[in-house]
RNA sequence: GCCCUCGUAGCUCAGCAGGAUAGAGCAAUCGCCUCCUAAGCGAUAGGUCACAGGUUCGACUCCUGUCGAGGGCGCCA
């Protein structure tokens, strides 16, 4: 509807420009826009009082010029001029009763486009590193980034959702090492775990499933183990030298091949928990991405070259440092260690590099604003690559804090004393907490109420939303039970029966769903499709308290019948590209 | 110290990316079930949009500064 008003529109400004009232250059694109009150129509457009200076004429004077040059249609009932210069745009009530039939014609694709169609988009998300179970931050982002990939596909982009796997570098070796240290206790062995090292239950698990399977086969003697390490943090030492000697000694008492087997092991564990996990809060990837295959393919060699060759690279104290200041960045980043190691920046230039070189159109990063510092280094690196930075969009997603009666819940990751995402799940369920994870703008501080997300109430955003739809359902059930008639062909229904205001209303949110949806996609906020789906179903719950559909007169029956039928089609619709259950009983 | 995000009703947040009289939910008060699920609906009350300047026809929205909250500033990942 909004695109028809605004060719409209164009085609007026395309006549006055013609007739020489507005200068060429001066010409945009009309935005045409909802009116916050319906006393001033169903849309407006400030296009006069933008153009009144070029054209240098007052904004009312040019609004009606426009009126004037504006096509017929049948589209609408009236047009005006209001207020400073705003035109405002009055539908014909026909052009809301040819909605219904139409949305239940289209049933699940009512509200998708096809605005994004041949262009691909890969949004990366979660990606967090498998060193332990998804906590509740990671829900944020995950919830996120799965409905910001649903919403862009629903306007027709070709979307592909990946998660990057960090499964090289020394978290995993930490990982590694805290695995075979619990394994030795398991083996009565005594030792000190260090201050460092992963502490969560998930450990002593894996360390469990080694021994069961393998018995004393890693075993060596805590004390060779601890033989020349230095000391540890709670010893007066340093907890990086000491874990970090700690690793270097089962490197050399296992051996690369068993080594490796505990890695592994550790690894795929904590992997399969997450996919697991994920899976059951229904986000899923077409791609685990795995940073080690950067360093296999040699994707990272290959991309630190290209920045040697291109001359972004010097040397300074044994290091290779990446001269990022060049494109904006605060300080100059280190991409090899004086040990000949490449850091976990030099991977992700590779990645990204990789990324582009996939031919995406555009590339989303979901990271946690913790790793916000890091958004410039990446830029800088594309830049230097050669590449376009501005492909690459990172989407930040702040903390959740969680309450729980009134009081906030301390997490603490290195005493292992988080809540997971698991623990979320099992206490609020997917439905609640896929909703109040994206009910707030990504970039905002979020309170997450854990009561407010169990209780079953009337508080419960989710539960709202729900209710509409299981309370349309009822009615079904009610029409099926007493035998009631309901007509199955929805265009044989009289529509101009629907006179009340609140079916007017509700018809008009009906025919906003697919701007929600749009907008929503195109800005990255699924917080706009809750919001929209909270007014809906006021819409519908309140025209549901003042009128009966199931009534005596059969044509005013039918019409409200369909009118019921594409407000449930709607709301399920909308819950879906949320992840949400549309139930049909609560 | 430098950088990023945020500051709107008692609380949690929107505010359609510069527009018309700043809106919801919760909490408070008052109403509505012989009637398709009351997990619902209606009404009342609640505001110096942190503060001060600036940009223009117009600013909650953009710019600068101040104050406040959170986060980030490793040859960690």
């Amino acid at each position: 509807m909004k695109k028809q008003i605004e060719q409209l529109v164009a085609a007026a400004l395309q006549r006055l420009t013609q007739d020489g009232v507005i200068p060429p250059e001066a010409v945009v694109a009309p935005k045409i826009e909802r009116t916050r009150d319906s006393r001033h129509g169903d849309f407006a457009t400030n296009i006069a009082m933008v153009l009144a200076k070029p054209a240098r004429t007052n904004p009312r004077e040019l609004a009606q010029r426009l009126l004037d040059a504006l096509p017929s249609s049948a589209l609408l009932e009236s047009c005006a001029i209001a207020g400073p210069g705003f035109i405002n745009f009055s539908l014909a009530a026909s052009a809301y009763h040819s909605l219904i039939p139409a949305i239940l014609e289209q049933g699940p694709s009512y509200g998708r486009s096809e605005l994004g169609r041949g262009r691909r988009i890969q949004v990366e998300f979660v990606s967090a590193n498998p060193t332990g179970p998804l906590h509740v931050g990671h829900g944020r982002g995950a919830a996120y980034g799965s409905v910001v990939a649903d919403l862009l596909e629903a306007i027709g982009f070709d979307v592909h959702r990946e998660y990057y796997v960090n499964d090289a570098g020394r978290q995993m070796d930490i990982l590694a090492t805290s695995v075979w240290l619990r394994y030795l206790e398991l083996c009565d062995e005594t030792l000190s775990f260090p201050a460092n090292g992963y502490r969560g239950d998930y450990v002593w698990d894996i360390a469990a499933t080694l021994h069961r399977d393998h018995g004393e086969a890693y075993k060596q003697d805590a004390e060779a183990v601890f033989q020349g390490v230095a000391a540890d943090e709670p010893d007066g030492g340093d907890k990086e030298a000491h874990i970090d000697d700690l690793i270097l000694r089962a490197k050399q008492l296992l051996g690369d091949n068993r080594y490796r087997f505990v890695f592994e092991l550790g690894l795929n564990t904590i992997l399969d928990d997450i996919r697991d996990d994920l899976g059951l809060f229904g986000v899923t990837y077409d791609e685990w991405y795995s940073e080690r295959s950067l360093t296999e393919s040699g994707a990272v060699n290959r991309a630190i070259e290209r920045l040697r060759n291109s001359g972004h690279l010097y040397e300074k104290e044994g290091a290779v440092w990446f001269r990022s200041t060049d494109y904006g960045d605060e300080k100059d980043r280190v991409v090899i260690r004086d040990n000949g190691q490449t850091t976990y920046f030099a991977s992700d230039i590779a990645y990204h590099m990789d990324k582009l070189e996939r031919g995406f159109d555009r590339v989303i990063d979901v990271w946690g604003a913790d790793h916000h510092g890091y958004v410039p280094r990446v830029k800088a690196a594309l830049q230097a690559l050669g590449d376009d930075p501005s492909k690459l969009d990172v989407l930040l997603v702040q903390f959740a804090i969680l309450y729980r009666g009134g009081e906030k819940v301390q997490m603490s990751t290195r005493s292992g004393e988080f809540v997971t995402l698991r623990e979320l799940r099992k206490e609020v369920g997917a439905d609640a907490a896929r909703f109040f994870y994206v009910m707030r703008k990504c970039e905002q501080h979020m309170d997450f109420d854990l009561d407010l997300a169990k209780s079953q109430s009337n508080d419960n955003p989710v539960y709202y939303v729900q209710y509409a739809h299981a309370r349309i359902c009822s009615v079904f059930q009610q029409a099926a039970e007493q035998g009631i008639p309901v007509a199955s062909d929805p265009s044989a229904a009289d529509y101009g029966l629907l006179s009340e205001p609140h079916e007017q209303s509700l018809i008009t949110s009906l025919a906003k769903y697919p701007e929600a949806v749009e907008a929503a996609a195109l800005h990255e906020e699924p917080h706009q499709l809750t919001h929209y789906l909270r007014e809906l179903a006021n819409d519908f719950h309140t025209y549901y308290n003042a009128h009966k559909f199931l009534i005596e007169d059969s044509a005013l029956r039918n019409a409200r019948v369909q009118l019921i039928l594409a407000t449930r089609q709607v709301v399920r619709n909308g819950l879906n590209l949320l992840g949400v259950s549309a139930p049909e009983k609560m």
